[in-house]
DNA sequence: AATGAATGAGCCTTCATTCAT
DNA sequence: GATGAATGAAGGCTCATTCAT
């Protein structure tokens, strides 16, 4: 029985294993490069399958490439709401959470880290897949972001001015991530490690706090 | 001996329309999509000399592109720190002018508008010659930055504490470049014309010099 | 012994609705676009058969393409002789006859037609199974015509000239598969149905028994 | 002098010899197995030529074998008007000139015998440059032997049975080609060398004329 | 000083086939 | 009896570079 089982389970693994294998090679691989760089030769040859298995499982460089967007949607998505839902605490911590978050799926160096960076890449270097990506990753996050604007200012601004409110903490934070290189050269103390990008994010989650309430003072004030 | 050096240097920079077509074309090319995405055949059919051209040239496509941004600086450097220098205005109103000339430069869609675009793509793509853009022309915005913020928080604070001021400033700004297509498609009211960047750059600015102050103040104040 | 290799036999060409539903689909597919241009996998899309079974049942594509005109000589051939050794009617009525019922199964654009397409593909575009072909379904015909020609002409040519007797007929009939792309393009009022292949059987019809008789008349008038 | 010349001669030889041997390479190629079946690679293994001169020299694989059909136009076409334009002699006589000459263009098998065989192929194995070859090459040759049956029958007749008169006598002739592995099987006798094309085309022209003056003589006649 | 011609490496994709179950 | 998974060979094409003049 055991020994049936353990066949059955080995075989799906075994069935499932090129796929998979192909999926999280090929994220690591996009991530690494964007889609343009990556080549199918060399996520074949990491993934240790043949060049033609792409073409089978998934059909073109392209349609992988939106494959593994789906997963990543997949594995962030369910969690993302959840934990940030959650409006039972103060709105300046739940800025800091959320920045931390975000950072974290963007920065973190450990395995399966490409979560966040295909998001990041695809900010910069789109490819047809911006739209879906727009749709199911990025919108939510503004959203989120804008009504989290709302609260701590105490009022809420023109749509435009309330956008660019998001995009100023947004940016701040995606610029740890596309600049990296150039930090590393202007500044070889930042770390990103799990203890660099909190000290990160927290200076950010202070600086936009601080923004935040001089502008709402400024504006009841004024 | 010296001078015929200047002298041979000064015929191979000015003289030869191909050489200086050449270099003009490769910018705007490289502005556009990045090192990799350009093609030198895509450069010389634009420039509208000879595929072997940039080989005859310039040696080596990468070699074409260290050219452009030496030329880059070159164009650059000279008025960079003249305009900013000069320390009789407020700081306040040096920050806000900061930001919207270093906006202008990356954002404005002039036609030689690549002089910026240049470094924010190496920034998010580096290649080669990513140390030699860090030296020339990013390093002396990030210290021009740095004392200013230095000014405006009436106070020094630690080294890396002070290079993240400067990086959530600029990461900011860079953000309406790398993210535009996003942009476009979160809050498409936002326009990337002159007007438009000048509402950017004040919203930039405003958001910036509050968060400055109200660290200022609570510093002081705690 | 023999029954069973009988019942056997049977078996294994009328059982198993995947092979039969291949074999069916096979045919479609190679008289649309002959042997080099069909795809396995296109053919056990169509058949909604795994892409593997095509060599599980017939071993490879060409081995499929054999048992496929082993299987439309099986059809043709037994009505073939019958319908027409039947010497009662004239022979020019008779010669009408091949011609319209050759045409019809080589233009038919009904749904299992690829019985005469396959034969006049083979002539163009030979493969192996050129040979089988020849001896199978098209010698017997070429024969028949000759036997034709020979009533017709109310002697017996020479060897060769015979053959170019049958020759002219039969090119006259292929011109209208083979050519038919140009014909839509050079006369768009020829049509395909069955009222326009009987138009083009009568012409080619007329066209060869007056021949046929002119040079008959010639040789017993010269 | 003699010598400079001599040295322009062989450059130019030597430039244009890559594209030139190219062209007469896939001119062969093509015809022996048509467009698809032909593969560049196997081009320029047998030019002796790089696989990417074909890009480089004609763009694609498509545009090489437009390029091969425009070269042979320019070959073909401004001999036949020229011959078959002249009305003096008999209009039988004509006719057989132009099945002779017809079939020696398309059946010969002298060096650079696929001007013929090239429209003799697209005829059956269409691709998107047939429009192209059935205005410039196929037309015109249909207008001339629809004339030429005027003249023979001594009236003209429909529209589309006119065109079916020029369609049996052009289908006699391509027969000869496009079958010419299944006579070579049905009457090992019929050769390809100059004097066989002579007796066929002479059989077609016999088989013709005499079917358009019975026919001729039927209509006037009933 | 400049160029047209040619090249080799590498890209993504398609295909008939084989493997393991 | 049948299939999903995987493969190797080959296809057309693009690219930066080099050669010969």
């Amino acid at each position: 029985m055991e020994g049936k089982a353990d066949v059955a389970g080995k075989v799906k693994d075994l069935n499932g294993k090129t796929r998979a294998s192909l999926l999280h090679m090929a994220g690591e691989v996009f991530a690494e490069g964007g889609f343009h760089a990556a080549t199918v030769r060399d996520i074949c040859r990491r993934a240790r399958v043949n060049a033609a298995s792409i073409n089978y499982h998934f059909g073109s460089k392209g349609e992988l490439y939106a494959a593994v967007l789906e997963y990543s949607y997949a594995q962030t998505l369910p969690e993302f709401p959840g934990a940030l839902k959650d409006r039972s605490g103060p709105p300046g911590e739940r800025l800091s959470l959320f920045i931390r978050g975000f950072m974290q799926s963007v920065l973190d160096e450990g395995r399966p880290a490409w979560y966040g960076k295909l998001m990041a890449r695809e900010m910069v270097e789109p490819t047809s897949a911006l739209d879906r990506i727009v749709d199911k990753a990025i919108r939510p996050r503004h959203k989120f972001l804008r009504e989290l604007v709302v609260e701590l200012l105490g009022y809420r601004p023109a749509d435009e001015e309330l956008s660019r409110m998001a995009f100023s903490i947004i940016g701040q934070c995606l610029f740890y991530y596309h600049a990296r290189q150039v930090i590393a050269r202007l500044n070889p103390s930042v770390r990103y490690d799990t203890r660099g990008i909190g000290r990160a994010a927290a200076h950010i989650a202070l600086f936009s706090l601080s923004a935040l309430k001089a502008i709402s003072r400024g504006k009841k004030g004024g």
